[in-house]
DNA sequence: ACCTGAACACCGTTCAAGT
DNA sequence: ACCTGAACACCGTTCAAGT
């Protein structure tokens, strides 16, 4: 999506300064049905993709659903590229923040802010997609970052160490979450739970001679459903992080 | 790219078998200059995807680069979804597996590992972008798993959680490594390093009013450069996360 | 200031036809 | 068995025009 036409370089909503006359406009106007404005814009693509997925979000659906000509969202925003920025950010405004205030130990807030991240993502597949596509800094996801900076910095970490311990951290949970929705969506496209896909996948890699098996990657443990492993690993996985970083 | 007619589910390449009668031929059929089967068709994808980027990579840009006409190439591969995961599992034979008869400690080995692979997909960003939307267990990266498995499979922990050890490392190694092509890729566009591109975007973010400032995350630290702080943040990561799978 | 209609330059892919 | 040409059903977006 990003860059389709030819050689230009691709930028970000957040960088081009935004003409504020834009979709900005006084109180005066009552929000009226058919008044249409970024906010409006980018809650009904957010809507759309969570809904349809964003392999069927295309600027001509989003303008239908706003009851308006496909050209008409063009005067709001410059470009298909920006809208998923703008809509991208939105998302990051659900993630819920912990309570600074509350006093728990920077490890269980790190942790809060690890899961609620992924809680947000998960049910936003297509959000977690546009992460390898876009760059992610605009005010809410900055917001997120910030706090998480503010959650190691009451770690007793030496501070030149502090943005190793977030990337392991983030990233971690990014290719983790990343992983895990696309197993979901693969599953829900084909009609299946996450579990009945992966067994049926793993069973034809079984059998496929050219296929080296992989011998345990994939198999239950222990009777428990793939949904209980997954989260079991994730909290498996974080707590050696945390862990490994205090020594 | 994947689903997009309506609503057929979308499958794998690697979960259909292949009629052998495509694109296998005797070997009395000398390979002229002009003869197509789908080794040529992936390796060509290859290239053109390394060359150009995954949005110019088009199926009539693929023709033209091979000598023929775009429908030819679909006597060979289903659609281009499957032509991606082809690609995709073509790059994961370019990962250097560690020598087992080495007699290195675990450790390395999966160091190495991680290392490798990063090595490969920072060369192929359009691959590492792909496995946010395709399956990958072709043989080749079916081979990868194995030999980590192994690996792990060496180590001192229960059976039980070499699954989130293996899950640990290498969604981190996927987080962190999307994430660092996705800069760099951005930089080359605009035609700057990573490190300048970055400083630029961190002197606009730091002005944006409405942008609670990150503080620090992006800033250098002791003069070192971007290039050599990622190295370092990515090493120091992955050693907390081994030291923390052994306690 | 805001919205429309028609058109452009693309896509992936189907289908009937050629050799 | 393999390859082509024309066409279909889409895309995002430009541009000139309307109100």
């Amino acid at each position: 999506m990003a860059a389709k036409r030819a050689s230009q370089p691709r930028s970000s909503v957040w960088l081009t300064p935004e003409p504020t006359t834009r979709g900005r406009r006084g109180p005066e106007r009552g929000s009226g049905a058919g008044s249409l404005d970024r906010e409006r814009i980018v809650a009904a693509a957010v809507r759309l993709l969570d809904e349809q997925g964003d392999a069927k979000f295309t600027m001509r659906v989003l303008a239908t659903e706003l009851g308006v000509t496909p050209m008409s969202v063009y005067w709001y925003i410059a470009n298909k590229d920006d809208l998923m920025e703008l809509a991208l950010d939105a998302v990051a405004a659900e993630i819920k923040l912990p309570d600074p205030a509350a006093g728990l130990d920077w490890r269980e807030d790190l942790r809060a802010l690890a899961l609620s991240w992924r809680r947000t993502m998960v049910s936003h597949p297509w959000a977690i997609r546009s992460y390898a596509e876009y760059l992610n800094i605009g005010p809410h996801s900055m917001r997120f970052s910030a706090c998480a900076q503010a959650v190691v910095a009451r770690s007793p970490l030496p501070e030149a160490e502090r943005p190793a311990a977030l990337s392991a951290v983030f990233q971690y949970v990014y290719g983790f979450t990343s992983m895990e929705s696309r197993w979901l969506e693969y599953g829900k496209e084909v009609g299946r739970t996450a579990d009945e896909f992966l067994e049926e996948v793993a069973g034809s890699i079984a059998q496929a001679p050219e296929i080296e098996a992989g011998g345990g990657l994939m198999e239950r443990r222990a009777g428990r459903s793939l949904d209980e492993m997954r989260d079991s690993d994730f909290d498996r996985a974080l707590d050696w992080l945390i862990a490994g970083m205090c020594d």
